[in-house]
This record gives C-alpha cells, structure tokens and sequence, in this order.
DNA sequence: AAGAAATACGTAAACGTTTACGTAAAACGC
DNA sequence: GCGTTTTACGTAAACGTTTACGTATTTCTT
C-alpha cells in the first residue's frame, strides 16, 4: 500500500501531528526537524491522501461540469477553458454529459452531492426546477456558462446574443444586403434561440427593411443537419434572398453545404454570416465571416468566478457578458462592390 | 450540514451498522427497520458521504483520463465515449489536459495518485519512462486509447495505422490514380507518424508504383495549418499529383482550403482523403473521402476494459485493435470514369 | 536569575463511512 | 424443552488526515 502519514511519522521519529504542519506549510516546528521529515517523505515516496484530506477539510478541490454535449465543439472549447482555470486554481474537474436528459443531469446532480464536489459549473441549457433545488440542497456555488436563467438568481457567464445578432445583421445591411433570411433556432430556447431572432429582427426594423415571418426558418437544434435542411426551406420563402444569417457556425456550414450542392455560389450568389467562431469556421470553404464567441474565455471565466467563490473571495458572484465581435472571411459579399 | 448516517441512525433509531447494511443491501435486519429507516432517509434527505466511503474502501469510483488537447475534435469524440462507459460503469471521469507537455503531465500524474483514482485512460500519447513509472507506483490499471507503447507492455485501444494507411492508399490506386501523394505525420512520432507513412510506401510499392521521399511531406503536428502549408510544398515536388493521402482529416481539409486558393478543383483536379472521419469531414465541402477511426467506440471500449480491470474482473487486459473502413465521400474521383 | 512568553513538539478527537466481532433473541431440530 | 443454529442487531475499530489542546523546553524580559 500507499505509505501513509503515520508512516513517514515513524520514519523520521516524529508525530503525525509534526509531519501534516511540514506538509501543509503550517509553523510550528525547526528547521531541523523539517529537513529530516522532508527526507522521510523523499525516501518514502509519501504522497497525501486528497479522500482523507477531503473527509476533515470538507473540501475535495474538485468541482463538476455539466454539459449537454461534451463532445460538441462548443462544449470542447469551453471545456478546455474550464479545465485550465480549474487546473490553475488547483481544482480538478469532473465531467459530465448529460445528453440534454432531465434524468441524466439529475442523476448527475445526485453524483456530484455525493462526490462533495466544491462547485458546479453548468453550461448551455435552461435550469429546471428540479436542478435548482439540487443546487440549493448541495450549497455549493453554481455558475452557469454559455447560459442564463431567467427564473433563478443564477450568476452566469456568456455573451448578449440579441446584441450579437443584431450586430451579425446590421454586418450584412451594411453590405448592402436588403433581403437577408435566417436559420434560427428553437422559439423554445430562452437563451439561444429567441434573443438571436429578436436581434435579428430588431436590425431589419431599425433599418428600414421588412420583417415578416418569412424571414426566418426554426429549428429545434444547432447543428450541420438543420442548416443544411433549412436553406432550401428558406429559399422558398424567401427567393430573392442575397444573405442568410444563421444561429450557430454549425447550420451555417450546412447551409454553405446546401448552396454547395444547389450550385449555389458563396459568397458571390449568397452571403452567410455564422454564429460561434468554431474551429471548423476557418477550415470550411469559404472560411465564414461569424460571430466570435469567446469560448474558451468563457469557460476560463466562469471556472474563475466559481474558484473564487468557492475560496470565499466574493459573496455574490457578478454575471458577465463576454465581448464579442464580428469575425471577417470569406462567406459574406460587398453588393456595393458591385 | 449534509445529514450523516448517524442523523439517519438516530431518528430511525437503530445504530449506524444497520442504516450501512440498509443502504448497501448487505443481510441482516428484517423488513419492519428497513422501511423504518428508508423513511428516516427520505425524511433527512440522506445521501451516502463517497469521500467518507472512498477512503475506507480505498475506492474512489472515479478515474482519471489524460488527453494532450481536450478541445481537439478527435479528443473530444473519444472523451464521449469514455465518459458513456465510465457513467455506466459506476465511475465518474476527472479530465486532464496536458497540452503534451511532460511537466503537466506529470503534474497531472500525481494529482490522480493523491486523489486517488481507481483507473487511468491514457489517449494519444508516447508513454515516456517517467509516466510509466509513476504508473507502477499507483498500481492501478492504465489503458492506453488511440496511441500504444513499444517500450512498456500496457494494454492499448486503437487501429492499426499501418493497415488504415495501407488501404486509403489502395483505395486511391484502385481508383486509378497513379501519383499520389502524402500529408504525413512526425517521424519522431512512432504512433500515428511513422506507420502511417510506412503504410502508405508499402501499398505504392504493393501496385508497382514508384515511391520516393518527395511523394510524403512530413509535420510537426497533424492540424489544419499543417496540411494547408503542405499542398504547395507536396504539390512543387510532385506537380503531376493527382491524389493525395493525408495523414488526418483536419489536414486533409487544410490542403483542401489551399486547393481552392490555388484554384485546383477537388475531387476533379485533385482527390483528397484523409483519416480519423471527424465530424468535419461530412461537413466540408466536398464531403470528405476518408480513414473512419470509430473514435466514440475506441473510448467507450478504452473505459470498460478498464473497468473491467478495476473491478478484478479480468486479470491480463486484452489489447484491441479497433476495426476501422473507408467511408466514401466525394473528395475523390474515379479517374477511370473518364 | 526568575517569571513570562514563545517555540516545538505530542496526544487525541474528529471527519463519515464500513465491517469484524460480539450478543441477545428467535427459530429450529429432535 | 433443551441445545444449536440463525437472525437481527449493536459496539468499536479502522481508513488517513487535520487541528484543538496540552506540555516540556527554550528564549526573552528586566
């Protein structure tokens, strides 16, 4: 077995008592006695127990991250955020995919009550009830990214998306587009979907350019798939479409897949803004003009704010709204070029 | 305070063995003080202390899993399915991101010991001497997935790269394509490097085909830059290229970008495939031609032999090459066709 | 140089479980 | 109905730490 406390105790002819201060930095002992522990330890190979250490400190420097689909490329870069801030803070994280199932993260939830973990941190999806009681029973810090919460008094860490949607249009207005569509999301979705329509609208009606529902087609997902299946849907409703703005990176490459196919040419015949700045923007042809959310940040921020809450830096955590900007490529077009 | 066992004990009242044996479904009360204290469970809202049982049962539940870029879209399909097995399993997953550096890695090491994790999943990695031996010092299970050691005899989950190389670049021949050229890897890289470039010789020369240095060009790393960078390189040693094979699909789609700014058409004037079938690769466009790595299997398999080992169920760990098959896209042509 | 204060430890309880062992009562065998 | 086995518990030690408290020794004060 592991050598234990008393172990290197023994060695050096000291108490337990002795070696936990020279390990912990606390004061209390000579120098003396300090080297011959520290050589104990050394020939020892003694390494702490962090379950032991746990169980008295009530504290497991592990904190959980939730995730609707962890191996979504969103969720990756935020993630690698999370875990850098987390690994910085000397937290370690546990994963979890809750696949977007109310049962999954509850027994998730229950998981991480029992593991003690310090803190939570949620990403991209609505808090249900049932998970905000679960927060409330575990009093740990929760902060969500990539998300909000309009029913609960949650901090959280993401950008405005009716500003970066708004943003996103005005880009292609300024281009001189005048009929622009949009692949949206789910009217269903309080944080990814509605706020992008609102913005999206709000910009064609504070530029003088009509509105109906014709503009946008919905979705109930994010991904490659919707967006490919909804160009030729919006092409129908709306013909003489010169722009399409699309709610996520992912439906606007399905959408360029679609033009693709269509013989559609983009930029030239058809200009896409996206909405993420994922890796794959750049490495898709055209690299796609999008909206860059600063993923990785996020998850760094957020881990960051939880940490400190956790070590009781802050009391009430202050939400943030991340930067955002607009990325310039290859997919939208200059009709005043022409 | 969470409610302890002694809480349940006392308001069921009965002794903290019996409510033990009651949760753990050991023998040894009778029906009428199991449902007393179920009751009295229900009514505190107990849940079991797993730091408080990991450190008696020197079990922790928990493993952890090394990648050297969490974020990288290839970890990230492989992480979803470890955490799928290890969640089935009973297990839960602390990930670590050690940016292929020796001194994370290492950190990361020693912080799995001190928390004690029942398990190691190793991905995409050399096994240095220093890991290997921080390995044994543990002496818990490791399997290693998508990467292998020569040196150490550890227990591995991937595909044979030789043999995925060899028949990419059969498939390209078959369809009739004579120059062919390679995106590889690192020679100093023995995993995914070298036998994918020794693959790919032995099936030039396997067809009667000539094969020299300049028909590879090798990389540091296998990303998106690499290949972009290493068309024209490729393409000035062996102007009369009709096919080439890359030794990744976000190389494949790098040399696919700067194929478009070169205005050479692909698949017309240049077919690509590549090899890992990411997600991107149905996405690009064209859609891409290429090596399909089962890479959510490769993690999901990775973890229940894990398991399986933590749990004593097997003794030896059995390595597993994975199958893998050519996933037929259109950034390939069939020069026979013509 | 004597008392006070500081230093350098050691002892033991506590954290929340599991489990070996002990024991009283119940069930069984004949 | 008496000995034996089984059942249904309870007691207490153990897991590996941290830390409050106690104490002997040293250092300081004057």
């Amino acid at each position: 077995m592991n050598p234990t406390i008393k172990d290197v105790a023994k060695h050096a002819n000291v108490s337990i008592a002795t070696v936990s201060r020279i390990v912990n930095g606390l004061p209390g002992y000579s120098e003396e006695t300090k080297k011959k522990v520290q050589q104990s330890i050394e020939a020892l190979g003694y390494q702490p127990n962090a379950i032991a250490r746990g169980l008295i400190n009530k504290r497991t420097q592990t904190i959980g991250v939730l995730f609707p689909d962890v191996s979504g490329m969103l969720s990756s870069e935020v993630l690698e955020g999370v875990e850098n801030a987390a690994h910085d803070g000397g937290f370690s994280v546990i994963v979890c995919n809750t696949t977007s199932s109310g049962k999954r993260t509850v027994k998730y939830l229950r998981l991480l009550q029992e593991k003690r973990v310090d803190g939570i941190i949620f990403a991209s999806e609505d808090v249900k009830e049932e998970y905000y009681n679960i927060f409330q029973e575990m009093k740990v810090p929760v902060v969500l990214v990539s998300t909000a919460s309009s029913k609960y008094d949650l901090p959280f860490v993401r950008v405005n998306d009716f500003d970066g949607a708004f943003q996103a249009t005005e880009y292609l207005i300024r281009k001189g587009h005048k009929k622009i569509g949009m692949i949206g999301g789910s009217e269903a979705d309080p944080i990814a979907g509605v706020p992008r329509m609102q913005g999206f609208q709000k910009a064609l009606e504070s530029n003088g350019l009509m509105f109906t529902k014709k503009n946008i087609t919905k979705n109930e997902g994010y991904r490659f798939q919707n967006g490919k299946e909804s160009l030729p849907l919006l092409l129908k409703e709306l013909p003489e479409m010169t722009a399409l703005f699309a709610a996520s990176d992912e439906m606007a490459i399905g959408a360029m897949s679609a033009a693709h196919q269509l013989g559609i040419r983009v930029p030239e015949e058809l200009s896409i803004i996206g909405y993420d700045n994922l890796k794959i923007a750049e490495m898709c042809y055209p690299p796609l003009t999008t909206v860059s959310q600063p993923l990785k940040d996020m998850g760094q921020t957020s881990c960051e704010i939880l940490v400190s809450l956790i070590k009781g830096e802050q009391q009430e955590a202050i939400s943030r709204y991340m930067p955002f900007s607009i990325v310039e490529r290859q997919s939208v077009s200059n009709l005043h070029d022409k």
